[in-house]
DNA sequence: AACTATTTATAAGA
DNA sequence: TTCTTATAAATAGTT
């Protein structure tokens, strides 16, 4: 539908093959709306250009629930998109701040403008403080553990090295159980200090 | 692109919508295939029908894999957060991001406040997600530690006791150490998964 | 970002 | 469903 005929394969002159993406995928994206519209269907699209910049739409606002219906053995790696909805419903920092919007919108009460963006601000800053706090606190948790993991294994160290002399010493010794047990070392990465 | 102009509205009577909604979802399903060859994009679709009947395309790989492909491009901040789980995860993280910087980039100086606001809304999103995300990694570190702080102090206990009835066994038993050294036991209450 | 000649999609009818 | 066909819509190449 343009000019000439132009035949499905890749478009090999880069920027021709852009315009045509940019072209296309809206028209692409209109017409998924027009059918879930026309029809009742629901539809999710989504579309990654090949530098990696991604488009979608979905119909109604839940596309992880259409992804979900596509299949159970999938509906797993997409559970971060589900909390996404979730976290617009529930999270209260958003939450927060559509107080902060709907009481902005509400312009016949004198409540100035100035005071509740300072309102929003304080609030922004109470937040931060309290969640710097509890990372602060988590991490310190962490800490302490892992230096009483150390001690615990010292000691341990020391115990069985006590065991083994003895085994040693007596040599009538009885046959009891001395091996250690070994422990799996969970040791994951703390580079967790970064969003406060 | 009929016989007449149809409203985007949804087709009261039931065999028309049928019908239309037969002949578009194959033209949709015909564009995304093309875009996908054309502009050499990932291109995933799903439409499900009222009456639940799933139709899918999805360009050379299936849908996970766009998604996770994406997600593996733009994950290496987020990598920091936790080496062992799937990129996948913050895949939706990241396409916010995208999505809200090619908005940005679209709309070059006549951004409308609405989409600000939009655009804010899913920043707040993004963000609680990845808090969430963050504080359930603290949390599950918490655990495992304090799991192996329990099987260490077991295994101390069976060593020290040992330790104890060697010493009964063996009446010339030579003066070891014996005392198991006390280690103050740090437990703080975790109440800390409330913000997120 | 517009324009417009053409191609393509499709609404209605059979 | 499937085919036909008049017409609406999308878009390729151009400016």
């Amino acid at each position: 539908m343009g000019r000439k005929k132009l035949e499905i394969k890749r478009i090999e002159n880069k920027s021709s093959r852009q315009v045509t993406f940019s072209k296309r995928r809206n028209g692409l994206i209109e017409k998924a709306r027009q059918l879930s519209v026309l029809c009742d269907a629901s539809v999710a699209l989504l579309v990654v250009s090949a530098s990696g910049k991604l488009y979608n739409f979905s119909s109604g606002d839940n596309l992880v629930k259409i992804i979900d219906r596509y299949g159970k053995q999938h509906a797993d790696d997409l559970k971060a998109l589900d909390l996404q909805s979730k976290a617009l419903k529930y999270g209260s920092h958003h939450e927060l701040l559509e107080l902060v919007e709907s009481k902005l919108v509400e312009s016949n009460s004198d409540v100035s403008v100035d005071s509740l963006v300072q309102l929003e601000d304080n609030l922004e800053t109470a937040l931060s403080v309290t969640r710097a706090r509890k990372t602060e606190l988590m991490l310190k948790l962490v800490d302490s553990l892992k230096e009483k993991e150390k001690l615990l294994k010292e000691e341990n160290r020391g115990l069985t090295s006590q065991i083994e002399k003895k085994n040693l010493a007596g040599e009538e010794a009885d046959n009891m159980e001395t091996s250690p047990g070994q422990i799996s070392d969970i040791n994951l990465p703390i580079t967790l200090r970064l969003l406060n």
